[in-house]
DNA sequence: AGGCTAGGTTAAGTTATGGTTAAGGCAGCT
DNA sequence: AGCTGCCTTAACCATAACTTAACCTAGCCT
């Protein structure tokens, strides 16, 4: 899923060519990216970036990596950076080092690109599915299910396509409540999705024909509700 | 973390930096430590210690992992403490020994100890031990069996490969439940695997060629579930 | 009434998503 | 080695889902 505030992402390598790829595959996954040369290019480009993740490679030119992460860590806006060694070896004293100065985890090289785009989002992934939002709505003769995307109606199991879902879904979770249609594209569309207004009356059309008419009410020139009552 | 009572464990392994490593970052959270090289000490240190977790490492010269856990159950104050091998690589032996000697957790070297914190964290947040996996699954008219890995469907015995199966119990686990394919990944391949998210259809696919296409459902943009009703 | 507005409805166009098949790799086994 | 079965990846295809546009209807206004 999309998030709207992007991962910020600090690459610290003294070979180009790794610099390059890393960064062009984090920025097709969505990061924003920044690059630095050795280390203590590193140190300063990373208190002015506060960058989530740093990927720092171990063997460099004058200053090393496990050095530099310690330099890191003293800035107090990282020290809750993820920090993510690269190593040429599977060398056993840099391991140790490595996690000593703090290291949330370390990749050998060759690197391949899928594998640490799958560790870095594993590093934001959450612990457990539990702490979610509510999972089931209630209301009139409804039963709205999170978990499962589908309606209860006395019975019958109707299951929603994921728009219509989220639709009707955030219409029962505010009953009562107008929204108009530009509203709940930024609910549910996202900020960052341009879709015309009037898409939304076909999505609503489709939810009245799935699970009644008795639900969605519309409030003239402002929008729609979930209506009670 | 909040301890009443420091949390006692012992980290068993022949290779000293593992130990070391193991030990600084466990203290570093707070967890009384000892420590033991090989199995024979292990049994001894851990009657006298009593820890709550006890970190193994399989391969030991002399005694092996599984051995020494089988001697230290027999200890009765020792029957409650949660056992975590360690190993170097996912072996299938060693994951089927280790569970059958009683095995809470396994690990695989090299270890992140930011994951193994988290993951003896986790062993004390259960209810109890209890809620442990369920061998047998009956749903619609299937009864999933763990021991053998086969489904039984009206009388018909159904074998299923590996990951096949582990799709299959894992969605019947938790029916009507809707699994992001990452998520799915995630619970059943394990974290630390990278492999493409759509490799989870070839195994549905997999799965309703065999079973039927009456129990697995699409949930067009978010997932799969397994589907009472 | 006629014109205007806002929403309803339908259908056609477009995209995204999943289904399906097949090929290659790897591991275990004979 | 050669065989076999499982897993993963890639490619191609079908279609559901989504978006857009066009037309229709109802109500309100002067």
């Amino acid at each position: 899923m999309s998030d709207k505030q992007k991962i910020k992402v600090l690459v610290v390598d003294d070979e180009p060519d790794i610099v390059e790829i890393l960064k062009y595959n984090l920025q097709k996954e969505g990061y924003e990216v920044a690059t630095a040369e050795d280390g203590i290019k590193a140190v300063k480009v990373a208190s002015k970036f506060t960058p989530d993740v740093i990927l720092l490679d171990i063997m460099m030119p004058g200053q090393d990596g496990v050095e530099t992460c310690l330099q890191i860590r003293q800035i107090p806006e990282l020290k809750n950076a993820f920090v993510i060694f690269l190593t040429a070896r599977m060398e056993e004293y840099s391991e140790v080092a490595a996690f000593d100065v703090g290291a949330d985890d370390y990749i050998t090289k060759p690197i391949k690109p899928r594998a640490l785009m799958s560790r870095i989002a594993a590093l934001f992934r959450r612990e457990s599915k539990k702490e979610q939002e509510q999972i089931q709505i209630k209301i009139k003769d409804l039963t709205i299910d999170r978990g499962s995307y589908t309606i209860d109606k006395s019975g019958k199991t109707i299951t929603l396509p994921k728009k219509e879902f989220e639709l009707l879904y955030f219409l029962a979770k505010n009953p009562n409540m107008v929204f108009s249609r530009d509203e709940l594209l930024q609910n549910i569309w996202g900020a960052d999705v341009f879709v015309l207004a009037r898409t939304v009356d076909v999505h609503i059309r489709k939810v009245r024909e799935k699970i009644g008419e008795d639900y969605i009410t519309t409030v003239k020139g402002v929008g729609y509700k979930f209506d009670l009552g």
